[in-house]
DNA sequence: CGGTATCCTATAGGATACTG
DNA sequence: CAGTATCCTATAGGATACCG
């Protein structure tokens, strides 16, 4: 099913690898912040459990975007760095932004249309 | 929890407008297809359910990104395209596809790396 | 400190059958 | 034709507790 979808749209994988949920907070937390610890980034991307920031984390170190480092000391030292490749995403997440101070305003409005026209026509099928 | 999440990552509700699962599909399809009919997108949008294509289109219609056509002859005919709004997502696409020529090999070898990185500790803590 | 382990639930989404 | 309706399952992710 994924190679028939990746057919149907080429930005599929992009869109599987960068836009699961919480990757986006935790980029965007490193690529403002520089280097963070586990604690601080669980404080940074709100209401995230330690379990799921783990998977992700993971997930991100393993495709290259986020550099993990370990400090052997006592107590254990973890630092999460953004990478050379996780910094490209910049101007990705630049173009989003600027979609959205552009659009999301139009989107708010349809969504107002939609929902008075769905109320109307509810209250015109009842009486 | 919504709130705060937008705070931590800006670009987090347009996530959640654009890359939730299927959108970027039927958008692409209907991009590159023009008006198409529910049954032409169906087997457009590989593997995709009825009932997951209507709940798809529906949110779609709603934010104003997709318009939909509805004529009452019998048997029904609707029909589907993309909305002017849909059609400024086009550079937003193209971004994604640019990146992904650009970085999507470098993940591929962040990938391999990390894992056979993974393979061998596990073989060295074999013995 | 930086995670795991365990349990649990909620939701997305698939399969199938049916209808105005 | 263009969907609904119903049932079902798999997975993501939350809560909580614990560990080296």
């Amino acid at each position: 099913m994924a190679e028939q979808t990746e057919q149907a749209c080429p930005i599929n994988p992009v869109v599987d690898l960068l836009f699961s949920r919480w990757t986006t907070p935790i980029v965007w937390v490193l690529e403002h912040h520089g280097r963070l610890r586990f604690n601080e980034l669980q404080r940074l991307v709100p209401s995230i459990t330690p379990k799921v920031l783990t998977q992700r984390l993971r997930q991100l170190e393993r495709d290259g975007l986020v550099i993990r480092t370990y400090h052997a000391e006592i107590p254990p030292r973890v630092e999460y760095e953004i990478s050379d490749l996780g910094r490209t995403l910049v101007p990705v997440f630049r173009t989003l932004h600027d979609w959205s101070g552009a659009h999301l305003p139009q989107v708010a409005a349809a969504r107002r249309a939609y929902d008075t026209a769905q109320e109307e026509e509810a209250a015109w099928a009842e009486g």
